[in-house]
DNA sequence: CATGAATGAGCGTTCATTCAT
DNA sequence: TATGAATGAACGCTCATTCAT
């Protein structure tokens, strides 16, 4: 594309997405991340950012669009692992572990993403109600039931166990392991104790959901 | 535990807690649960208990020690409920089933507490930081850690579990099991389709912490 | 009223309007006259009316309603004025003469309200639109058709005209004899100039009125 | 006038007006008539003319001289017809009734103009002091002035009035007569309605103005 | 000429908190 | 105790204007 043409993509782009949008959105995690969402100001995004004020509002209609791109953005990058490894090879407690080591190993190098993406999901309910979020929440909640029914299809996994609670008890102690983490309640300072808080908790809904348990 | 009560004696009764600041408090519930805590305006809560505006500042001093006060006695309930299962009868998995009963028991009547005591915790985190809600809320992790570690030492659950990590997976699947009815993914209208849910979410986790599972 | 109680009456009311509430409308009439709707700022009432920001919204919902208001209030002043001479005696010409004389007489002392009250109404249609200011004005266009058609029925004035058509005219020929000295165009710094015009103002309209004209 | 024109010989197309700058004038005329002044946007303008955002800024300094490009055009077109009839044959009547005639019938195939040029005259006062609008609504009160001279000269019109005042009843009750065809009060659906109004206020004004009346 | 991304001051509105009674 | 009027900082959003290409 753009052949022969001056290579111009100046502050703009060509096919892909503004950098300008791109860094608000990263801002936007972060800010996110470390003040909530009443605190999140967009005057701090913008300002993190190193964009104007005016900009935000040039690129989404207003602060709850926003944040629901975020979240919609961080959910994607977390679907598309999820899906690739419902695809992939090995046992349902494989992908569910695959899923726990995913998300563990997220938190070691961008803890911001995985605290918008575990710690925020269940709070902003009303704001965001009319909005995607709860859609991509459900569809992850369906991903994980399907590995919980694949893996009672063959036998792995407890047949009596419904998969949607399953898979709901999956991602819940998944959030309050990470929210543990995040809070300081369990310990998360070395990549060693990350690891161990991911083995123990993987170890622990395995548990509950291999079959003759 | 007092926290943010007026110190004199008040109450138009003499003896008790006044009437109003309990009225002020168990608006509060409600309004909490239902617009969550930016959402809830202190005109709201004064409104929704039939007392003047001011009146709320003259028993709280500010909006997050009202609401500090709203999480802190719905924990208070909770912890006085597991305490008294730990301190009962029974082995460790009858205790994590009890607390799971309770909780599930208490949604049947009155949902508002229970999502004011499920959703929120973890939500506010910043603005309550300060505040005594960590601290109740690392209790009642020590308390059901201490319901395992019970547990362990007569070999009813996994000894190699970290004793906070599987309390915390433990709270953790409840939360989202109560989130999932709160939000609508988990079916819970009928008391049929509750108990089903509890049944589904104690097992899991039971499954998960049985020695020689 | 209020006999035998403590006189009070602070900042406050008792039964009445409360005197901040007749400061802001006040200065609102001032303010809007001066800078007209868009040019008129929230933070300038206030400040005109020596009163802090909020307060402002403590007595009105926004802007659209405190300048509705402002509106309603003038208009119900010039509204009582014509109806107390619609219902007196005098003929037709007498009444829409004193119509007159009223206006302009209150553009000697309070050229403000007088300015809102005419350059304004129609200006803002789309705002207010939905606001009660324009059934106010057909109210009054109605009641000057009103005398027009009595001023018929006794063979004062011209049975041809269309008395809505007739009031139409009378009120716009008033305004724009108004906007003429607001703006400029029409002499108005003296007493005598005010009356000049007024009475050439008069003469006019009322020779196109009369019957055999 | 030149008011607001780029200097040079603009246009891709030699020696007119480039087209683009007709586009915005046009697209004005219409927003400005169908939002007022201040929901008037520039966004709103570039859009109804398919012109870019920033080509309004190359042919206008900023809003303000566009809209005053807008009323200066509309003006320009009535004056031209009011000088054509001034200059023309006729009695003072004639002409007057002519001048009715000219705006009644531009209403009837281009309301959006009459709007423009009769509801935002008065209105946009103090933003627009500075440019050349009021000096164009001066110069069209002392022709219609010039009229009523001309009439009181021959005889035709009452001597004692002032033409100033009376210019200003003309333009005053033509300006009303059309707002209430425009904001509903005055019937103007159909043809026949509009030139019933025409031909009412016609009477009415020519009935004050003339010459033993 | 033409484009539209980028800027940022300005303003309406909210709402926690205080205060006079 | 109880009331609710009064305060003002804070923040979301708009939009005229500029600028780089």
């Amino acid at each position: 594309m753009n052949g022969g043409r001056a290579p111009r993509e100046p502050g703009g782009h060509a096919g892909g997405e503004p950098e300008k949008r791109r860094a608000i959105l990263h801002a936007a995690v972060h800010v996110f991340a470390e003040k909530g969402y009443q605190g999140c100001r967009i005057a701090d995004v913008a300002r993190a950012a190193h964009v104007a004020y005016g900009l935000v509002y040039h690129y989404f209609r207003n602060k709850d669009e926003l944040l629901e791109s975020v979240f919609a953005e961080q959910w994607a990058i977390l679907m598309n692992a999820i899906q690739a490894i419902d695809e992939g090879p090995g046992t349902a407690a494989d992908k569910i572990a695959g899923i726990y080591g995913f998300v563990f190993d997220v938190y070691k190098t961008a803890p911001s993403a995985v605290r918008v993406l575990i710690l925020e999901v269940t709070r902003t309910t009303h704001a965001l109600r009319a909005g995607s979020t709860r859609e991509t929440f459900e569809r992850a909640v369906q991903l994980v039931a399907d590995v919980v029914r694949q893996g009672q299809g063959r036998g792995e996994l407890k047949p009596e166990l419904d998969p949607v609670i399953a898979a709901t008890a999956i991602l819940g102690a998944l959030e309050l392991a990470v929210s543990g983490m995040v809070v300081g309640i369990v310990p998360a300072r070395t990549e060693e104790e990350i690891d161990r808080a991911k083995r123990q908790a993987t170890e622990l809904v395995l548990g509950g959901l291999r079959a003759g348990g």
